[in-house]
DNA sequence: CGGAAATGCGGACAACCGTACACATAATGT
DNA sequence: ACATTATGTGTACGGTTGTCCGCATTTCCG
């Protein structure tokens, strides 16, 4: 009766976090064939639940691109916290800050493409908007903790050019020049 | 015989500047439906050509979208470097490049999403990387052109950002914001 | 002038997609 | 215990799309 390998009960009415997979498996298949990959079937193939499952929780396609936008904010977002969180009160913000972009365009490279292929998305559906820019302000809001308003809005913008410029160059942006170009925006 | 205004020959196989036509047809597409909108066929209709010769001159879809994406960029700098050559020698950067933000998002604002819509596209599609490399190095060099090197590249990344994240907002972005960001990246 | 090449044109086809629907099954409330 | 409801599943359909192909027309060049 059992069909993973886990204990998940699985089938039937149950599968509480379905709703959350499928939403999940929408930001991997961008990640992996960009926009133009997400379709029903692909995000039903890749979330491992049948096609008929991805039109009852998100009856429209553009509903399920909604949900994968918000997450992947809400995802950004709390990466971002979390590194605010681990800092030491006496640290170096400019250096921290340069760590974290070559992190999200080295190791975390899929993710930050997924990300911004989403968040593009939103400059031509207005639906997505609102979620687009709560992201913006929320990340500004982050960094915004760490220092004053309108430096925190900069480093919000600034963050934005440089994880979207870096991440679609193959050869890495030295770490010098990105600390610099922060360690210039808080220098108010 | 003739056919538009101009006196353009028009059909056979004298149209020179019909390439240039669907590209820049591509744009406008992308500027009002968006990336999903890019098709052969509205890109067809918008530059009033059979759609056949689309795909004469684009034998694939992709190799439109790199036309597309490079004649973005290409007028994008053009505009940017005309906004430079205008610049009176004496002239306060920070003010000057603020307003040209301002009418990036403003009067320009259909322009600008298309530009962006495509920058984004480059996310998965290695054939477009390059350009779209290019593009951010052009724009770098014509800021560096009024600065120094590492100015003219954060400047270029400030840039992004700030129209990215002011495109996508309905109400506009103060004026003395988008300065206040851009003369703490000249006080170097 | 005449053939070769380039360009323009319309239609056709196979593939894929979004969505809707009909039915099955488990949970829930009374 | 049973009816109602929420969730899961398979399938079908109409529409759109990318791409290809055959043929017409014009230009080019010797």
């Amino acid at each position: 009766m059992d069909r993973g390998g886990t204990a998940r009960r699985g089938r039937g009415p149950t599968d509480p976090d379905r709703r959350d997979r499928i939403a999940r498996a929408a930001i991997t298949v961008v990640a992996r064939q960009g926009i133009a990959g997400l379709t029903h079937r692909r995000v039903a193939a890749e979330a491992e639940v049948p096609l008929g499952s991805t039109t009852y929780h998100f009856a429209t396609l553009d509903d399920l691109v909604a949900a994968a936008l918000e997450k992947a904010a809400e995802r950004s977002v709390a990466e971002l916290r979390t590194w605010a969180d681990a800092l030491p009160p006496d640290a170096d913000l400019a250096e921290e800050l340069a760590a974290f972009v070559v992190r999200s365009v080295g190791e975390k490279r899929a993710d930050t493409m997924a990300e911004y292929n989403l968040y593009a998305l939103a400059l031509h559906r207005p639906q997505l908007r609102r979620a687009a820019v709560a992201w913006d302000d929320a990340l500004a809001d982050v960094l915004r903790a760490r220092t004053d308003p309108l430096t925190g809005r900069m480093l919000g913008v600034l963050l934005c050019g440089l994880l979207m410029q870096a991440v679609l160059r193959d050869d890495p942006v030295p770490c010098a020049e990105i600390e610099a170009q922060v360690r210039r925006a808080l220098e108010g």
